[in-house]
RNA sequence: GCCCCGGUCGUAUAGCCUGGUCUAGUAUGGCGGACUGUCACUCCGCCGACCCGGGUUCAAAUCCCGGCCGGGGCGCCA
């Protein structure tokens, strides 16, 4: 077996580096036999580097298992770095050892090389065969630059991560459904968001942020739901709503400049000219949203949601850009949601869209328990059953604000993807709980 | 859950409307062969498929019904 400390990447490979010895590994990427001369592309987590191997000058059997190679194996490949005017990449690797590690099927069901497109479905299907392709190794690795910034960004500004519970007993805080799971007998649910947790949690460390997965049982069927979805969630005490929209906004700004400075390969792997937002982001009340629905002849009025079709005309005269919908109707947000004190029937609270979808949403929380338990009757609720909960209200609550973040919907609308379980490794939704 | 559309080699598709010349075409892939600079190598030969069940008919990939699966739109949705 090869040993990984001797080990050099792809990525590492520079013309400078001419005539020096190198161990890589990797997989076959492609193989191109043309009889006395034998290309074969090798892949590993940083690119795709040429072999080169030709009769006369690499020993023999070089040349003979360079020829028996078939995609996706996995080999250990021991040669001399070559400069090469004729090789796209200016470099060149001349082998004068191959070694095959792990052999593949001949055939495999899905093209890595991306030549011959799979649907999402069989891609999917084949999930891990699928990520090897240069599109997930760009989405992916975004995705990994993405969270480094929201941590180093949140960090900055005095927050610290923090992890709740996704095993809870008590049932709802609202409409959504619960998956239901046996904990030793009794009745327990899979988190549907961290919400009443990082509120107490923000009495305590007053910035706290988790980034986590978040279950919803509910038997949706679009591009942009999942079952299991990773949630970035802040809470944020001695704030309000404005606060955390400008945190947020900050934010979404800074993933895009980072991502556009240090993910340059990966955006022209998908061919996405990353346009950084300004600030500040348009912000619009609700009831304007409505009054332009209305201006446009569109049946509706104060007090209903907006649709999937309302937020498309309505983000045509947006663009691009994300932008706020903020003072929504009290009773269209979460029972938690601070009304407004000139008028309760509308509430401190947003939604922050990229074109015709909801990536983020917040606003100020209710931090007083009388009005807090009030408002859970009043959305048809049972203060009891939230009595652990409300407990620590009694005890120092300060004003608070907060927001939670769809990661994959951020990630599907900045990278320009058509479905959202394209940004998930693994995606779960109402049909597909493997792989 | 509703409306519309679809299911054909490993993958992506043509054929279906107008049933029989479909022994099901093409690309990519796989296998065998030729090729010393390919980079979607090229060229020659071969391999490989009609979602399941029922019906109509002399005859079904093709028409009809049901199921399952998938795509688009909506709904549901802190």
């Amino acid at each position: 077996m090869p040993v990984c400390r001797s080990r050099v990447f792809t990525s590492q490979l520079s013309p400078e580096m001419d005539g020096r010895v190198v161990h890589l590994l990797g997989w076959v990427h492609d193989v191109r036999d043309l009889g006395k001369i034998v290309f074969v592309l090798l892949r590993d987590k940083e690119g795709i580097v040429q072999l080169t191997i030709k009769a006369g000058s690499v020993p023999s059997e070089v040349l003979e298992i360079a020829k028996s190679l078939s995609r996706e194996d996995v080999i250990h490949v021991e040669g001399v770095v070559k400069k090469s005017q004729i090789a796209k990449l200016g470099i060149e690797v001349i082998p004068y050892k191959i070694e095959v590690i792990s052999k593949s099927d001949r055939v495999v069901p899905i093209d890595i090389t991306g030549k011959t497109p799979a649907d999402l479905n069989t891609r999917l299907k084949y999930r891990v065969l699928d990520l090897r392709r240069a599109e997930n190794w760009a989405i992916f690795r975004i995705q990994h630059a993405v969270l480094q910034v929201i941590r180093s960004f949140l960090v900055e500004r005095g927050f610290i991560e923090v992890f709740t519970p996704k095993i809870i007993a008590t049932a709802t805080e609202g409409g959504a459904n619960l998956f239901r799971v046996d904990y030793f007998g009794k009745v327990a649910y899979l988190a549907q968001s961290p919400q009443l947790y990082k509120e107490q949690l923000c009495a305590v460390f007053e910035r706290v942020f988790e980034i986590a997965p978040a279950f919803r049982a509910e038997k949706h069927d679009t591009n942009y739901h999942l079952n299991e979805f990773i949630s970035v969630d802040i809470e944020m005490a001695f704030a309000d709503m404005f606060d955390v929209m400008e945190l947020l906004e900050d934010l979404i700004v800074e993933i895009y400049r980072s991502v556009k400075d240090r993910c340059r390969r990966e955006l022209q792997v998908l061919g996405i000219d990353l346009r950084v937002p300004e600030k500040p982001f348009p912000r619009f009340k609700y009831s304007e949203v409505i009054d332009y629905l209305v201006e446009r002849g569109i049946e509706v009025k104060w007090g209903d949601d907006l649709s999937t079709y309302h937020l498309k005309v309505f983000s045509e005269r947006v663009g691009q850009q994300p932008y706020f919908i903020y003072y929504w109707p009290t009773a269209l947000r979460p029972f938690y949601t601070k009304p407004c004190d000139d008028n309760p029937e509308e509430s401190e609270s947003f939604d922050l869209n990229i074109e015709w979808l909801e990536v983020a949403s917040g606003g100020t929380r209710i931090h007083d328990k009388d009005l807090l338990e009030r408002r859970i009757r009043e959305q048809g609720l049972d203060p009891q059953s939230f009595s652990s909960h409300l407990q620590f209200f009694k005890y120092g609550m300060p004003p608070h604000a907060g927001w939670g973040l769809g990661l994959s919907r951020l990630l599907m609308m900045m990278l320009r993807r058509k479905d959202i379980r394209e940004v998930v490794l693994y995606p779960r939704d109402r049909y597909r709980l493997e792989p």
